[in-house]
DNA sequence: ACTCACATGTAAAGAGTTACATGATTTT
DNA sequence: AAAATCATGTAACTCTTTACATGTGAGT
């Protein structure tokens, strides 16, 4: 993998560890894609025999491919979209009972740490050979990490303050 | 809109401002889930004739609704998904010409300095009088806007550390 | 004269997710 | 005995994006 060579199976790891992060992809994405690249020509594939498993597909990037990226990199506008449940289910806390919204931020402050510490795991473990702009990248990662982190702890009492609709017509008929 | 009215035309203003920023959606996506919510009973629209423009459609969401609402509120685990091209670039830095990787880090950063002022503006406006949660995430994305420009202003120059595949190859021909 | 704001929608294409199907080997 | 790892892929479905189609009135 570190020499430019994966399986689609390798692919999928990395993207459950470091990639996955901010670009997902699952089997049903990365086996197609690389049998149209290998097709266009930008990967080729040595099939490698196995007993007992499927053969081992191990691709690698062509010439051509390396071009076709550089030209794809070449773009300025890049996107960075965010689609947050999580967020848009919190814009209606007033709409919820506040053990649920508790729940949600629980929740979501979890898995922020375990994703912190995944991303100290990679730096550790890893990080120290990679070329700087992949260290960028898990910089930002950890950074938001961070941010969001910080902003959740500081932040756990507030969605409750307006209470809910239920509370206060119960209040109001009380 | 603040009285629990809106048509599709006020919906997607509203996914433009607030909204969109954490659950983007258009008019492919608003006018069809309108009808099938009318179509469901969860809200329900009064035409209002136009002369010159199509009717102006207002829904209202009804008791039905609500309580559709509130139960689809209930459940804890929620979504909090990232895709950056941007990041997946940044992560290939180490292939792209130098000045593409200034380029891509200052445009974002452009956007992130446009998000925050948008962000300030809106808290100015109208947040005075929001519910807690809606003030929660109006502040959870100032909070990341801040994170993400304090991150790249303080990283500009890391990316290029590492130089690109044509210089190093130029370098060891020479 | 031109563009922006208002106001509705559809249709087609593209992207992405989930579940399924198969099966040996190794670890718990 | 069960579960995880290795290893491939497909098929159906959902979701999102983009472009199109139509037309008035007000402001620059």
């Amino acid at each position: 993998m570190t020499d430019g060579e994966a399986t689609g199976y390798d692919l999928k790891k990395c993207f459950e560890s470091t990639f996955g992060h901010f670009f997902a992809a699952g089997y049903g994405s990365i086996y197609p894609a690389l049998s149209s690249l290998a097709a266009d020509g930008l990967v080729e594939c040595e099939e490698v025999p196995q007993e007992g498993k499927p053969d081992r597909k191990v691709y690698r990037i062509t010439a051509a491919g390396h071009e076709c990226l550089r030209n794809a990199l070449a773009k300025t506008r890049t996107t960075h979209k965010v689609r947050s449940e999580f967020l848009a289910m919190l814009y209606f806390a007033h709409l919820m009972r506040p053990e649920d919204v508790q729940a949600v931020l629980a929740d979501q402050l979890a898995r922020v740490e375990e994703n912190a510490a995944l991303f100290r795991k990679i730096e550790a473990e890893c990080a120290a050979d990679w070329p700087a702009g992949m260290r960028f990248v898990l910089g930002f990662g950890k950074a938001m990490s961070a941010a969001m982190r910080d902003y959740l702890t500081e932040n756990t009492e507030l969605p409750l303050e307006g209470g809910n609709e239920t509370t206060k017509a119960v209040e109001r008929t009380a």
